[in-house]
DNA sequence: GGCTAACGTAAGCGTCAACTAACCATCCGG
DNA sequence: CCGGATGGTTAGTTGACGCTTACGTTAGCC
């Protein structure tokens, strides 16, 4: 409500994906599981923090749509979810195009418009 | 030093990218400059906030390399630096190379070898 | 059933970030 | 020079976040 763009629902879902990318931490996380699928304690391994933050971190991936947990007895393996990853591409492709267009719709009409053929 | 990653230099780009881009206010700003430059009190007037917030994330935004200060007088032209956007883009990407190489080497191994020709 | 391993969860704590209010700096017209 | 306009800066507050310690939960093994 505050402004006029409806960033009732779409938004949301980039502020969360966006939120969750921002610490390197998750990140690195992301990383990690980049090539392979490991277990909760695998990943906590190879930081430095205790693996409650790790957990915690990975929670905060799984909410984000970024990762994918698949239990397996005790163990929790954790693997990339690529789609979790499109709506921040989306919204730079977005930018992007929307830029571009109104870079070239400005030049043209600084041309006068008689420059399109 | 706290990970093997060399992750001392180009890292810390990354993250002031993501950091800037990370709160939703400030990628309202790049959208309302995508396609016209715009003083500071313009893009100021079009969101609920104060006038000292908007400066503080235009400073943000600048530190990150994510838009350009353009003085004319009194006013404070912003425009946003396309070349910014380009740290996070290739994070995307490299996760993405780095991704594919993995599965199909995984996807490799796991036939034998023998299937390359 | 008891024991251990693997994990998530809750409470508490220190730190950082976003916001507001008040102040300071710069530029321009009279 | 003075007054207003534009806008960055500082101090202080509030809420969120990441981390740790302690505890609860589930699965497998004897």
């Amino acid at each position: 409500m505050t402004l006029t763009l409806a960033n009732a629902n779409v938004g949301f879902v980039i502020d969360v994906a966006f939120h969750a990318l921002a610490e390197p931490r998750r990140r690195e996380i992301l990383r990690v599981l980049s090539d392979r699928e490991l277990a909760a304690g695998e990943i906590a391994a190879r930081f430095d923090v205790t693996r409650p933050a790790i957990s915690q971190h990975l929670g905060v991936l799984r909410e984000a749509g970024l990762v994918e947990e698949r239990r397996d007895g005790t163990r929790r393996r954790y693997r990339v979810r690529t789609a979790g990853l499109e709506p921040v591409r989306a919204w730079l492709d977005g930018f992007w195009d929307e830029r571009l267009d109104a870079l070239k719709a400005a030049a043209e009409a600084e041309a006068g418009g008689d420059d399109l053929g």
